[in-house]
DNA sequence: GGGTCAATCCCTCGAAACAGGGGTTTTTTC
DNA sequence: GAAAAAACCCCTGTTTCGAGGGATTGACCC
């Protein structure tokens, strides 16, 4: 019998996934949450064999939750449920210790098998993730590409920050951003800002 | 009774609407599709009194399906169903003859008073919609804002073109070029590209 | 026909961005 | 523990941006 606990803020996704995980004899409704700290408080007390986790959540990301159940029940196996496929999510979600990732246009066919693999162990990733995963490795992966420190830059730049600007809020020099900068664009191949900040948005990096 | 049909390419929300509704006693299920030509399809042989439609479909945007089906069969009501609040939706999905706009987090008595509301002939926007409408009257709506050229202008900006570069492609002198840019980053009250970009991004217009 | 607005053109100047080098230190990774 | 990668720092130009002013024309609306 595997416990299920479900935690997404759309009602009817909760109400969707019951109506047909109920009729399976060997799934059992462990509970669900809307928000995050919800859930965060309900495991405080009770557990569960799999969470299916929304990636998008009113009060924290999905993200941030899947390390923070983890840190307190190893035991417990999260899989990640996203209407987006977007690659930076995927990659958080299973280095941030999420054991399988499936999109919402799932079958129900797919969605038990992905219950049954996580809750025995197993990693399940949809089609899509496996597509982006594999990406990664094969091509370096456009994303990886960005360091943190870019990254952090990168969404300075998209706030409206100048590069004097941001170097006065990390504490660096204005050539350091500067070069940040420079390697950035070197890397999304943008000639200028206007097209940074389109391929930062095209690339789900903001 | 109302017979409803819903539209959504997520087995799940279609499955957890159902078990919602199946409830109802003044509620029919008519159907649903996966797809917006199954969708279309569907509409030639059959109806219903309200369609539940979700804006991204797998072959078609909702906003297409919807003028589609409104102008087969105009005594349908259509409650659009979306995950995000995105401005430039709500008032494409209105224009387009949508009835209604709800977002997905919409809970049971919220989603049953849509339906019911323009099932009825009335109008049913989310608090989310309905403030974007409002600003839109206001604020003479964000969109209308920008002119015809303007639009162009900040295209081209975005395909990371100079002043320069686009005065000499719109056979325009560049100090034209620049005044135009001035006034768009008035009327989106950015102080520089990288938020010029952002906003026009968020506000659908690129 | 007067008012409004879009679209065009013009000028200056300081502050950024962009292109092109150079380099050191710290942290990961194998 | 060595190599690689990331983060940091520096300098010099040229180009573009961005803020601040203007002005003229034509189209559309009441």
């Amino acid at each position: 019998m595997i416990r299920v606990f479900i935690v997404d803020d759309h009602p009817v996704v909760v109400e969707g996934i019951r109506s047909l995980l109920i009729r399976e004899k060997n799934v059992d409704w462990a509970g669900h949450a809307l928000t995050a700290s919800d859930c965060s408080a309900w495991f405080r007390d009770h557990t569960a064999d799999v969470i299916l986790m929304d990636i998008h959540l009113p009060d924290k990301s999905g993200i941030d939750l899947c390390a923070e159940i983890k840190s307190g029940q190893p035991a417990v196996h999260i899989l990640a449920l996203s209407t987006l496929n977007q690659p930076s999510y995927i990659h958080k979600m299973i280095e941030n210790g999420a054991d399988g990732y499936l999109l919402k246009n799932a079958s129900r066919e797919e969605l038990l098998e992905a219950i049954e693999t996580v809750a025995m162990g197993g990693e399940y990733l949809c089609m899509e993730a496996l597509e982006v995963m594999k990406k990664r490795n094969d091509n370096e992966g456009e994303r990886t590409l960005l360091t943190r420190r870019e990254k952090e830059i990168l969404t300075l730049i998209a706030n409206g920050l100048t590069n004097p600007e941001i170097a006065e809020q990390l504490f660096v020099s204005p050539w350091t951003v500067d070069s940040h900068r420079k390697s950035i664009m070197t890397k999304l191949n943008a000639k200028n800002t206007a097209l940074l900040i389109k391929y930062a948005y095209e690339q789900g990096l903001l």
